[in-house]
DNA sequence: TTTAGCACTCGGAAGATGAGAGTGCCAGCA
DNA sequence: TGCTGGCACTCTCATCTTCCGAGTGCTAAA
């Protein structure tokens, strides 16, 4: 029999060992305990003894599916086992009709704070799943497409931004002297004609300074409008990334050592690590990272499922979740897709979904101290 | 000698037994270990043998002070124990100069984005200190202060409202209908003249409907602003809170058992939960809340110490940190107090920071899809 | 009032034991 | 050739025993 015993990719693999392999991540899956031939034999409908199942767990170990924490213990599966299981076996679970019911109930109660709707989907995914989520933004470049100031009084203003990408972007400022009206219109306009359809690596000083020029400012306001501007379209290239549920982690055996969960959940809870989570720049389908396959030394011996979402305006959001390699890979993969796809229907940017023409509206707060 | 046995209010109590159940407290705080009589004769500069010691041992659990795991372990503080540590024993402990110097920078670091201050400073508190760290905002009502309306096209506009506390909040609004520059700076006047110096509350059906008649709006333009403003208001009054480092409490030995460690870190995680701590309203002491003291039953074994600063505006914000009983409360107060009075000096209400008069500005940022 | 001394207690570490689960392999059978 | 029952063997885990030592409480003397 021809085996190919590179990563998973068994050439000839029979029917039957197909069936125990899955049997034995089914079994693991559910009782994180090393799975024996005999419990095989009896939950399978393979009519054979626990004998023959036997020789077949030796060579599924030897191809590297399965391993052995120790002679005379069951097997468990290897992170091999995992992906064969993942790519070939597992078989693509369906949401059930309450779940669904109740992700797009959660999912439309919060279509009117849209700004929160990613970072909820992010603890949905969490709450439904059992593990710790994560939810990120996908960094994108926008520029800016109009600019307005509101003149409060001489010492004070509004800078108001629109960027490319729909958001908007507010700025207090107090001054410690006096302006004229006259002078922030001219100063708006200015920036309106010279600032918009600009990315941020285009606003260069020499811009700046021209503008200032041509605006015959003397006080130093060009400078804080640009670089506000700056600041406005770098913060929303950014991208963010949000956590919940990190310690649902110990709930789970294989993170009984608090070693171990210190390890992972401080590695997760360091926001700047899940920026550099794999691209989001995929197609729609389901990643799976299991184990090792992990970059970060981290993450190891920890298994990754996301799904990304289609976030309107050309961009992209991420959800997943984290837990121990032994994870109930298809119904979590199941609920993230349906998660997933379900933002993407309500923030996608095809066509605006039904019922919702009426008027769309996204508010963003600050908090400004004077 | 009268003893009042009540909740640590020892009215006599000799000034040997105090200096012993320092040494008792400052050494389980170290090791975490049961303690001894002869540890502390050995470490204690009492003249007397480890047999005295034992008996003033004696004496001190009697009254409540200490406690025994088991017969012939050493002694460990009881909560009215460590009680008293705090309101007596304690020795305020200064920050040392590098800390002091790296906290400052931290927090002057930070100025330029003031929305991320407050949760920095929390961040900043649980790194400080080891321990998960908590910050949030005291909910205060505001109101609104005036009102603009930015006319992008006839389908398209922002409201901007800035509020009484300084904070401005906007939001992008599509419409499937056109409507006319003018009617929308009618509806922005008449919002200017009747929704200014409103709270939440105030803002009634009844105002709503007068205005709309006033607007002669047919459209519904008036429910979409006062639906804004009203959550905008409310937004703003809800106070927030953040959590950071949870999982920093795995890295405590009473926190070895999962089971108690996920009690606490998803009670933590909750921020529900977490708005509910003790009123912030008090003087800017700091507060330690030792074990059973804690009114939420997930934290009857774990301490709190919270600092509280002015964050300008008559509002107060809240940094804590939250770990086992044994808890090195002095350190962990004084580096609290440390950064809250930083705080309180860079946002607080009195005169503006020196250096910081320049412009003093606050960005706020929000997505909006089209 | 303090101290030295001593018997006593108790938890926890270190081995000893045994049960049970599971394996690998072999010999016989279809 | 492949499957099966049987059997000896291995190894873990839970339980039990033993034992050490830290620390106590008490007593009698200083």
């Amino acid at each position: 029999m021809p085996y190919c015993q590179k990563r998973g990719c068994a050439v000839e693999i029979s029917q039957r060992k197909k069936k125990i392999l899955a049997a034995v991540v089914d079994a693991y899956i559910r009782t994180a305990e090393p799975v024996g031939s005999k419990a095989i034999a009896e939950s399978t409908d393979l009519g054979c003894s626990s004998a023959t199942i036997r020789n077949e767990l030796a060579e599924l170990t030897s191809l590297g599916y399965l391993e052995q924490p120790h002679t005379s213990a069951g097997r468990i599966p290897s992170p091999q086992g995992y992906r064969f299981y993942v790519n070939e076996l597992m078989e693509r679970q369906k949401v059930s009709l309450e779940e669904a019911e109740a992700i797009n109930q959660r999912l439309n109660e919060k279509m009117e704070q849209l700004d929160k709707l990613m970072s909820d989907a992010g603890r949905l995914a969490g709450q439904l799943t059992g593990y710790p989520a994560v939810a990120l933004a996908a960094p994108r470049a926008a520029t800016v497409s109009r600019f307005d100031i509101l003149y409060i009084d001489a010492n004070t203003f509004i800078i108001v931004v629109l960027l490319s990408n729909n958001t908007v972007k507010n700025k207090l400022v107090h001054l410690p002297f006096s302006v004229e009206q006259g002078q922030m219109q001219k100063l708006a306009a200015l920036f309106n004609a010279g600032f918009t359809g600009l990315t941020e690596e285009n606003i260069t000083p020499v811009l700046i300074s021209a503008t200032e020029r041509a605006a015959r400012d003397t006080m130093g306001l060009t400078s804080i409008l640009a670089a506000f501007t700056i600041e406005a379209l770098s913060e929303c290239c950014a991208g963010e990334a949000f956590v919940t549920g990190e310690s649902r982690l110990l709930r789970q055996p294989e993170f009984r050592d608090p070693e171990k969960a210190h390890r992972v959940m401080s590695y997760l809870s360091d926001s700047r690590h899940l920026m550099g989570l794999p691209g989001t720049e995929e197609d729609d389908r389901i990643r799976v990272i299991i184990g090792p396959e992990n970059l970060a030394e981290e993450l190891r011996d920890s298994s990754v499922v996301m799904a990304s979402y289609d976030a309107g305006e050309g961009q992209r959001g991420l959800i997943g979740v984290v837990g121990p390699t032994r994870m109930d890979y298809s119904s979590v993969a199941a609920k993230l897709k349906y998660i997933a796809d379900g933002l993407s229907r309500l923030l996608g940017s095809g066509e605006a979904p039904a019922g919702f023409g009426k008027m769309i509206v996204k508010g963003d707060s600050l908090n400004h101290e004077q």
